[in-house]
DNA sequence: TATATTTGCTTAAACGTTTAAGCAAATATA
DNA sequence: TATATTTGCTTAAACGTTTAAGCAAATATA
């Protein structure tokens, strides 16, 4: 094996005759350093090969460096951009992120805050899974006085930072989209009241239906888990109505999709005879025929934001934690399938 | 601020008035400690609420229990999945999983290496980008000594492990599928021939060709970056031959759904008029219409060999790194694109 | 010229663990 | 009963940094 043994401080310290002390300050550019010092210092470093023992460093200055970052998966083209952005904007200031996924599940989440903990990570940027209602988990996070910041699915008991989107609008843009096209009876495949976003959503579009004297039957308003699946089932119950909607808004793309095939396959004409509306911008809404209109959420703004709002944390001296929510307005692309 | 002193190993100690070594042996059950011990000590360190410190521990063992992955990007199913499948054989082994993803490119990667060097890690499992040829950074982690695991995009000449799928044989299996439904010109959307996998599959295309006395027409052998409108432009390149193909066989299942939407734009039935396979068997590729054949690259079983390959490394002392192939027969799942 | 301040370092301790070495008491063996 | 081994701990050092405290030399100020 290669035990090729690691350079260290000393051994910096050791070339140029000055303490260990003396090489620590040089490379942090201390000002109680002279230039010549520094210069010889890094030219040493750099011939040694020096890398800096990042655990050690953490150890003693209390800091790890090392952001963690949970999401329901990285599986989704939203949180992958998050991530990505969250990730740009730390690396730039020294900070690496470790990406957690829960997969939607309660006990995952739990696990992956205990192993975020245990890493000593400096704070931790979160979006909630769709199974959780117990907080304690989070709860623990600020009882160590980590920084802890939420996305997109959020909680207001929490008392933290949220960066989402304005849940509550996007359905008024939708829902007037589809009656600016003449839609008169428009269902709702909503996700689950308990899910703040997918209640707002649903408060959206209940309040904006009714601003329009149009008709709120409970029969429209249908709750799902928001997978393809599920998009299917709840579309083939629609269809199954004496009273059939003439537009269906589906709080989310995956379920939008699941919609559109059983549509598809029943022979109904999208756009032509129900109008379809999705939510997240996902790639493939673009992709599949016809392509889906849908609200985007600005993953990139969500993750540049999350990242310096974290920042923010670090840089402020007892910055207590508090709710802030920072709520970007969604913007709502029309595509062939409510044209 | 919440500056709550942490309980460390030594707060237990003083409980007990016994030495920290004891507690830390206690904690991991070290023989020479006895029974009555270990049990107060796990007492005490659950009433105090004792989290050890990861750091510390990391520092004096030289072992971080951090595992780096590197992959193109996380927004895939394949290497979302494989992901999934290492955390969930490492997490087990008390060891967590640090993602980065290069995006395809050479420079991110270069930077991911250096930060999983400097935070540590104990191994490195790693799927290469399009771009890389130079594999200096690469050669670097092997000098330090840490376990190097490949997969997917692998490269012979760095000698260490390497996980993956047979490309060559999936060509065949797609070439003779294809013939068997009666294709008589079966075009090739490539990857990059530097990249060793899509080589192969141009290899194991050549050949499969050649074994069945077809026609191997070099218009009909394309090279492509493999992205959804590279996937279309070379689509639509191949409708402008005056001898068009009768099947397409894509090197990825993104640039065949570019491909799909070409020819249905074209007015082209597919699979009546021409036959199409994609490679890689992302859930799209069930959820478009016509749905695709595809690959399965068996992500799941990769991500779990990866991961105990990796450990195998760790456990056994002195195992020198070398160049060892672990290839896995793909599956053909046929769809409606070539039926 | 005498005192105050600044510069450029050093010394020593600390972060929270793990681990090699060692020692007394208890137990096993001859 | 005398010696050897095992058990159950302790002591002390170490991992590689950072940082508070301090000190001599150089420079600035009165």
């Amino acid at each position: 094996m290669n035990t090729k043994k690691k350079t260290t401080i000393k051994d910096i310290a050791n070339v140029l005759n000055i303490s260990a002390a003396a090489v620590s300050k040089a490379l942090h550019n201390d000002s109680r350093i002279s230039d010549k010092t520094k210069k010889a210092v890094k030219q040493v470093a750099k011939n040694l090969n020096y890398q800096p023992n990042h655990l050690a460093s953490a150890l003693r200055s209390g800091k790890s460096n090392l952001v963690g970052v949970i999401v329901p998966r990285t599986n989704s083209n939203f949180f992958s951009s998050v991530i990505q952005n969250i990730e740009e904007v730390l690396n730039k200031e020294g900070y690496n992120i470790i990406i957690t996924q829960s997969n939607e599940s309660f006990e995952k989440e739990c696990k992956n805050i205990d192993t975020l903990l245990f890493t000593q990570v400096d704070g931790i940027i979160a979006s909630m899974a769709n199974e959780t209602i117990d907080l304690s988990f989070y709860e623990k996070i600020k009882s160590k006085g980590i920084p802890l910041i939420l996305f997109d699915r959020g909680e207001n008991d929490l008392n933290v930072d949220y960066i989402g989107i304005n849940d509550y609008d996007s359905s008024h843009l939708i829902v007037e989209h589809l009656i600016s096209k003449g839609c008169k009876r428009i269902a709702h495949i909503g996700g689950f009241k308990r899910t703040r976003i997918f209640n707002n959503r649903i408060r959206g579009y209940v309040d904006a239906i009714k601003k329009h004297d149009l008709p709120l039957d409970s029969e429209l308003l249908i709750e799902s888990s928001l997978t393809i699946e599920d998009g299917r089932e709840k579309m083939a119950q629609l269809l199954k109505l004496n009273n059939r909607p003439d537009a269906v808004y589906v709080a989310s793309d995956y379920a939008a999709l699941g919609a559109l095939q059983v549509l598809d396959e029943n022979n109904i004409s999208v756009p032509n005879d129900i109008r379809l509306v999705g939510f997240g911008n996902e790639p493939f809404t673009s992709l599949v025929s016809p392509s889906i209109t849908s609200i985007d959420q600005h993953s990139a703004e969500i993750g540049r934001l999350a990242a310096e709002t974290f920042l923010k944390h670090v840089k402020t001296d007892n910055l207590t934690q508090t709710l802030n929510k920072q709520i970007l307005d969604a913007e709502l692309i029309v595509r062939d399938s409510s044209k």
